[in-house]
Formats: structure tokens, sequence, C-alpha cells
DNA sequence: TATTTTTTTTAGAGTAATCTAAATACTACA
DNA sequence: TGTAGTATTTAGATTACTCTAAAAAAAATA
């Protein structure tokens, strides 16, 4: 139905496009794919063809009902086999992505079935995102990146915005990971950088760039 | 280095030749990878200038030192995989072979380290085929079909000639899988039907094609 | 050994995905 | 509103793999 390829156009499409909440352009979706315009305008007529997205010459392009089906069915089995190699084959958080980027491609719908089950249905991926379920429904609990929390808030870590090996490597330096406690103690208006405490106890200064890429939710 | 494709030549190419030991013809590469003699003349040329095959126009190919070791890391994968769609996945051993066609060509020599581990480094797939290490090793024990074996030796089954899911089904209901201890108890002239025995206990009769199917070794 | 049959290769073309370069449409601002 | 600059699309080519049909080589047979 869908070649690896498409399926890789229909997701960036998805994930650029806030799932599926605006429009998204030629090039912004050249960079994210690494390639060129050209490359994508010829693609999106053909995903257009095939009723995957709707596109309008010029106008910028999105994921249909049927691609945006396409793409969360991608996304489940990306989180779930991301969630295999961390919980069952012990890799490190920043280790799984290119893998999962591969074994994304599998189809094969009883394999999904059969892992998600052997992996206890999980509800989110290591970096916190959330694995939608085989109807592509997928619980959102409003994350706020750590500069909107409020002083004082108690709140736990649920996802990253960043997933780049420097970041992740740099949370597991100070400590921070998916389900660590949180609380902003003081804001530096010179710079942004936060002091915060986590798990209770060890106190340290982040800067804004890191809050910003750190999600949580309050307790 | 070697496409999805090239895998699945260098592969076939293993398997026709008896693990190398005699050269394969293109038409009989074509039939095994369904396609034609034109699709595989093209490309023999392509993967002997890849140094990945030795090939002589009409003369028939084979696989060279490189092309022998990408076929056994692929086959490798493909083992392990099956090991752990029936051991940790629970699927029954006739359903694994079209994902594992799938699995086999995921590039990441750490993942599939990892697999090993966490499966327990096993020496055979679920179809008693056993698996190579990382340097391409692998244990071969001298296996006979049940049509060889002497009368009352004691012997226990090891792998099977046909993996088709009609055959499968079959040692599934008359009882026999990989491990059964088995004896012949009586050849049958006429039809070279054998009378068995297997764990012990159960008595049946099984046809010619069955045994010659069944692969023991003796204990 | 000559001829027929079979096997294999080559020629030419098609599809999917990609690229560079050129053309066209849109946007922004003077 | 006209024009410069940017974004996007089209044109034409390339690579990997495949195919059918025709040509060539090898094998079988008389």
């Amino acid at each position: 139905m869908f070649s690896f390829v498409e399926e890789n156009y229909l997701k960036a499409i998805y994930h650029l496009s806030d799932h599926g909440r605006k429009s998204v352009s030629t090039n912004a979706l050249a960079e994210e794919m690494q390639t060129t315009a050209a490359s994508v305008s010829d693609m999106m007529a053909k995903l257009s063809k095939k009723k995957a997205v709707d596109y309008q010459k010029y106008k910028g392009v999105n994921v249909s009902g049927k691609g945006k089906e396409v793409a969360l069915r991608v996304i489940r089995k990306h989180r779930l086999w991301e969630v295999f190699l961390v919980d069952q084959l012990k890799f490190h958080w920043d280790e799984v992505h290119e893998i999962a980027e591969q074994l994304e491609h599998i189809k094969s719908p009883i394999l999904i079935s059969r892992l998600d089950e052997f992996l206890g249905f999980p509800k989110h991926d290591p970096h916190g995102d959330p694995i939608p379920d085989e109807n592509g429904v997928f619980s959102t609990v409003k994350k706020v990146s750590l500069t909107e929390l409020a002083l004082n808030a108690p709140a736990q870590v649920v996802a990253v915005n960043d997933s780049s090996g420097s970041f992740l490597k740099y949370l597991d330096k100070v400590g921070i990971s998916i389900g660590t406690k949180i609380k902003v103690e003081d804001t530096n208006e010179f710079d942004g950088s936060l002091d915060i405490t986590i798990d209770q106890k060890k106190s340290l200064t982040i800067s804004q760039t890191a809050a910003q890429n750190i999600l949580v939710a309050n307790t």
C-alpha cells in the first residue's frame, strides 16, 4: 500500500503539522526529510493522487484522514520498538531512535499486537511520548516546558522536546529522566536560567535552553 | 554496502549452493527468487563487480568469501529473530518465517548482539537450524532423515527439511517437535511408511514422505 | 556431428525515488 | 502597484531493480 519512503513522508508531515493542525511548507518538509524541494513536490503529487495528503500547489500540505492513519500506525510501531529496546534489550534511551526508524517499517499487524502485549501495553515510549493504540488514539496529558512552570509547583518530567544524543546525555549527567520529580525554586532574569530541585533533594541550575526542552506535567 | 535485494540474492545463492559447495544455475536462482532469468543475470553482473559472487557467464554462480559472510550475517539475524518470535512473543513456529524475512534486514550489529544475549545465546532456531555466531561459525551436528535411522536407535528430532505451514501443522497434530525423542520400531516395505515411538510412549505410523522431512540426530 | 531444444544473456523499456537547473508563482516592500 | 527576492514546481536525467522479447551460447538428441 505505502512504501517505506511514503511512510516516512507521512510521518514527517504529521509531526511538522503539529498532529495535522497546520499546513506544512515544501521547504520545511525538504529540510526535515534531508532532501530537495523538488523531490518533495514530486512526492506530494504522488501522495495527493493516493489521497494520503491534502495538497494544493504552492499552498502547503497536510495529512488527510488516511495519511494520518498511516502516520499514527508508523509512530505506534516506532514507539513500541523503542520500549522494547530500552526495557528488554537494555539500550539507553539516546541509542534507540535510529534502530526504531528501521523497525517501524516492519509490516505485520500481528507482530505489533504481540509486541504490545509482551511489553505490557505501555502508554509512553522511553522519551515520554504517548504510544497510539491500534486505532490511533493516544493520551494527551497537557505538557508544559519547564520554563512555563509556576514557581514551586510540584511537577514530573514527562517528555523531552529534543531527542539528540547530546541533550539526553546532559540530562543523564544531571540526573533527570522521565518520571523525575521537579520543582522550580527560582528564575534568574539576566539569562533565563532556572534554579530547580529534583526528586525533592538535589538542587541545581539549568540553562533556559535546557529548560525549554524539558516537558513536565503538574502532579 | 549491500541493499536489501542484494542480501536476499546472496542468501538464496548460499542456500541453493548447499553452503557454497556447488554452483547455482541462473534458472534455479530465478525460481528461488520468484523473478526472471534476465533479472538474475543483471544482478549477478552487479554482485560480481562488487566481488560478492564468483560468476562466469553461462557457468553458474556461487558466493565469494565476502558474499558468504553477508549471507551468514543475514541468516544469523533471521534465525535469532525467529527465536525471539517463538520464545518471547509466543508465535507458533510455522508463523515466523515471513516476519523474520523482514527483520533480517535491520542493520544494527549492536542490536543483534543484544538480542542474542537477551535470548540466552541460542544455538538453534525454532526449526532446529543452527544459528551462526558473529563470525559465521555454526555447529553442524550430523543430521539424518528419519528414513535413514537404524531400527531401534534412540534419536532426537533436530530439524525439518520442509518448513511449509501444512507440514508443520501435521507435525503438531501428531505431537512431533524439535527435541522430541524418537525411535523407529519397524519399516513397512510396501509403501515405505515407518512405525515409530515418540517420547518413549506414543506409537504411530508415518508416511515415507513425512519421514524424509524429519531430521534427527542420534542420542 | 548437425540440428533441435533449453538455458542464459543482451537489448530496450518501465517504475520509484532522487537530483540539478530552469521556469513559474507567490510575497514583500519601495 | 510594480518589481525584487524567495518559494515552489517542472523538465530532464540518474540509479536501482524489474520486465518482455530477441539473440546467443550450451546441452541434448538424432
